[in-house]
RNA sequence: CGCGGGGUGGAGCAGUUCGGUAGCUCGCCGGGCUCAUAACCCGGAGGUCACAGGUUCAAAUCCUGUCCCCGCAA
């Protein structure tokens, strides 16, 4: 097998299981790209992404770039690279660059395609409420997440995994699939088949996704905790102020209530929704640290139940 | 200087408007009651009220500055 001199392109934490793997083996990153810093935040704080500080680490040559375009184009394809790989990178790879390595660009995404196609499918599958899902690793087109796939992983999801739990598990095993694949293509024994089945996306979540309807049966609304946990957080609203949810499990051992009805019993606090209601475990009300939902609800001004909205 | 909340015994909070020297719900330690308890009763330890300076007879409370934590937004 001949060696590849690649192209890594990625940015969250969850790239950099496999640009690690991919820095310990045989082949050679001539160059990594990485969205750049962003320069807002609360307190102005500049943080590179995670790839960028593991790049530096290893040693590699870092770009930041938030759009593959232009110089960026340019000096890449000069680098003649046989193979681009971008695991959640955040951006779009546009011809001329698209075809310009040798053997194109390959992406690890964290779905089984064609379901869940777009940039949260991880977060999309657990709201779903899927049973199982998986990883893949396909050549990339002009069509988002539609490329023949070289190599795919399955994986159960736990009844009480959470996406964040659950995307970091599948960055490791990705990580492994993703290497056995560019060997494959190193030693010409891989393989592509078109994506078969029903196209499903899973569009970026916004900050309402994760608002909680407590109308809905107690397992909807557990599968969006969970699929909206860390980012981009689980939240109602109690006493007209917003309460992050970040762990509640389902309560089978204890009678339905009210949707959205509050109440401290046996040493728990649980609430209604359509169904079974929930326990709380942890929660984060606005300018607080989280905390056991027990200890919120000891402190609360008011001692009588009340209605989440 | 994007908007906002907050730093009070181990935890979560009240008290700050109208200064007077610290309270609530828990936890913890010891004892009691009970078949039993996430129940109840009695007793106890534990706090430089983020830090610094100022005003005052007196500051957790008023003034000034600093540090730290967090929600939103990006």
């Amino acid at each position: 097998m001949t060696p590849l001199r690649l192209v890594f392109a990625g940015s969250p934490l969850v790239a950099v299981p496999s640009l690690r793997a991919i820095a310990a083996s045989q082949h050679e990153i001539i160059s990594v790209v990485t969205r750049e810093m962003s320069p807002h935040g609360r307190k102005r704080i500049l943080t590179p992404t995670p790839v960028a500080t593991a790049a530096r680490e290893l040693g590699v040559p870092v770009r930041e770039a938030n759009r593959l375009a232009g110089e960026h184009t340019d000096s890449l394809m000069d680098l003649e690279p046989d193979l681009g790989v971008i695991v959640a990178f955040g951006g779009l790879i546009r011809e001329p660059l698209l075809s310009a390595p040798k053997y194109g660009w390959i992406n690890l995404h964290f779905s089984l395609l064609p379901r869940w196609r777009g940039a949260a499918p991880v977060q999309h599958a657990i709201i779903a409420g899927d049973d199982v899902t998986g990883a893949c690793v396909f050549q990339l087109v002009e069509e988002l997440d539609a490329g023949p796939v070289f190599g795919t992983l399955t994986q159960s999801i736990g009844r009480n995994e959470t996406a964040g739990h659950l995307l970091g598990s599948l960055a490791d095993s990705g990580a492994e699939l993703l290497l056995r694949v560019i060997d494959m293509i190193a030693d010409g024994s891989a393989r592509a088949d078109d994506q078969v089945g029903d196209v499903v996306l899973a569009p970026k979540l916004s900050m309402e996704d994760g608002r909680l309807d407590w109308n809905l049966p107690a397992p909807s609304v557990h599968h969006r905790i969970r699929g909206v946990t860390p980012e981009p957080g689980a939240f109602t609203s109690v006493d007209d102020a917003r309460l992050n949810i970040l762990k509640a499990h389902i309560a089978r051992d204890t009678p339905p209530r009210r949707p959205g009805l509050i109440q401290f019993e046996a040493g728990r606090v649980v609430i209604g929704t359509g169904s079974d209601p929930l326990e709380l475990h942890r929660v984060q009300p606005s300018g607080k640290k989280p905390m056991n939902a027990t200890d919120w609800w000891r402190g609360r001004k008011s001692v009588e139940e009340v209605i989440a909205k």
